[in-house]
DNA sequence: TCCAAAACTTTACGCGCGGAAAATATTTTA
DNA sequence: TAAAATATTTTCCGCGCGTAAAGTTTTGGA
């Protein structure tokens, strides 16, 4: 190991023997320099350990390799894992994701924009808040960057991509109505656009099954949502308020937290005998398989949508242009049958 | 708003009437410019909404303002609790974190290291994934960069921040023993020192007791726990081969399994007459207060261990040496009594 | 009112690298 | 084997800002 003190791109050319503006062209595409001196500098590489100091690189780059990615909450197992997905494909695509929690707050959202935007990023991913979103700065941010939003659809990037929430809750609506008594929607917190299509796609289904619908109203913008589902269903429970007893949720979080107050409250959860009501969610978030019983829900097809949102974010990257009308995605959920419901 | 295009320092510093050293002395400390500059600048801020180039900054600094974070697993809760915390008080003390999650992989954590090392850090606050760590990789960073270890102790950084699982889990041994069957204990996979360190806690304490230990062992390095508890524990109840009734889970998300486990066999669980079995978990993660029965566990002291080594790495930053000896602090738990034990 | 201390301005350099242009070397094609 | 095509080297500039040094102005206290 000679031991040269390779700092920059300067030594590291001069002790591999080559050019730095080549080495420069190496580390922006290996494959834009011939094969043998490719392999020369992979040789010294290999020996002197040497990374460009990102900050240099990033400066003088027209573009940066940054990715930014915000989630609107990150302690929700459902974001958590989006992020996973998403920052694997970033990486594997030879980008550097930066990952942002806005943590339920408007104003942490709009900080990360703001630093975001200071790390001149290629591109970005983001799931908006919702209603606590700052639209305005969103919309500046997406006019600079090439933004591609997911989960949440505000309206604002150059494209979009979800689930479609009014297939998804026809999907178990349909099941519900069909194995048993029909349901009453229990909202989540209006803190985006999915909570009120949910909403609206589940008294749609209803209608078209000649049901009432009947629902739970939630209020506020809490992202506590199991505290609400068990604090809002014990009160339900004890007060005899529940309009029937199959309870669709208007997400698995809710529908966790309203397994606990049936639980609590001595009401046996399931489709079998003896059982006092029926559960369901809608996610299928990474944990609603060890819940007690087992839920049943609609699952968002997570890797179809990650895939989708990555791909057109590189196209547009990529093309360098802005793309003229805003392209929306939707994909499918499908019937996770479990014992709930 | 004067439409001026101020994107650099110059630009703003002309357009405010200020010189750009001064301007840049108050970017790195605002208290450091007289009042009367300082108001001048900030009235200048207000109408240009100008940012220093964070690339350019950090470069040029001494020492960055970035502060890494790598947690070993971002979809567990614990860590995505923790990481939420400490993301907060680096803001508040005016530091970028950066977070990194290794999801259970090593390569991921050495990649992370590397990528943090490009950033020139002024520290790093990391969970080590454990067993799966490179040690070699966290020394040749922690000598580099100023860091504290947090959760997982592997000797690494110069000092490290963590609950006593002696005294927590000795205490919640204490409890399960005076009220009833003493327990078996559930590992975790030996993914890091705290699985060993809460078996031997767990031996010692039962043996302080006179009672004999009984260990369900676990392999291997997942760190899919909830789906460990229910596969291993839906086996070890249709062969009965539970040791005892009263189970102590090594963490949460073990017990979120064996609860599903137990609810799916049609064992009752909890304290009163009619349960068949007492289950007990550890951490006290954001969700065990929804289980069903709510999780009877120890709570690790989430905000004080934050707290304590976010202050310990600023010590660190700001002292600008290398402390000569490792410093370990280690918080106590904290019963909390629900209804599963 | 004067003077030292503090704050500011001016000037200049350097960080490490991207990237353009022109000259030179190497490989490929005919 | 010569000419054309492709790679590489040399040389140079600039990115936006931190920071040092020297000179100038402002401030506050005696």
């Amino acid at each position: 190991m000679s031991e040269q003190k390779v700092q920059t791109m300067e030594d590291f050319a001069s002790a591999s023997g080559i050019s730095r503006p080549t080495v420069s062209k190496y580390f922006n595409d290996p494959d834009s320099v011939r094969s043998s001196t490719r392999e020369r500098i992979e040789l010294a590489l290999a020996k002197f350990n040497y990374t460009p100091n990102l900050f240099a690189v990033n400066q003088n780059r027209r573009q940066t390799k940054n990715i930014g990615v915000i989630v609107p909450y990150l302690a929700d197992p459902f974001f958590a894992e989006m992020a996973r997905l998403i920052e694997r494909r970033c990486i594997d695509a030879g980008y550097w994701p930066i990952l942002f929690s806005s943590h339920g707050q408007r104003q942490m959202e709009i900080n990360a924009l703001e630093t975001l935007r200071s790390l001149k990023p290629a591109g970005a991913l983001i799931a908006p808040l919702g209603r606590a979103s700052d639209l305005e700065a969103l919309r500046k941010f997406a006019d600079d960057v090439p933004t591609v939003a997911f989960d949440s659809n505000q309206d604002i990037g150059d494209a979009f991509v979800g689930s479609d929430n009014f297939q998804s809750i026809a999907l178990i609506v349909d099941y519900l109505c069909r194995t048993g008594e029909p349901p009453c929607f229990f909202e989540m917190p209006p803190v985006n656009p999915n909570a009120l299509k949910r909403r609206a796609a589940y008294i749609e289904a209803m209608e078209r099954f000649g049901q009432t619908p009947e629902i739970i109203r939630v209020g506020g913008q809490s992202w506590e949502f199991e505290k609400m589902g068990l604090e809002e269903g014990k009160r339900l429970i004890s007060e005899r308020k529940l309009p029937t007893n199959t309870v669709l949720c208007s997400n698995d979080r809710i529908a966790i937290g309203l397994l606990a107050a049936a639980y609590q409250m001595g009401l046996r959860v399931g489709r079998g005998q003896g059982c006092a009501i029926r559960i369901a969610g809608h996610d299928d978030h990474p944990w609603s398989q060890f819940t007690c019983p087992p839920l049943t829900t609609v699952s968002q097809n997570y890797t179809a949508i990650v895939d989708s949102s990555v791909e057109k974010l590189f196209a547009l990257v990529n093309s360098g242009t802005k793309s003229e009308s805003r392209e929306v995605k939707l994909f499918d959920g499908q019937l996770v049958l479990r014992s709930s419901a």
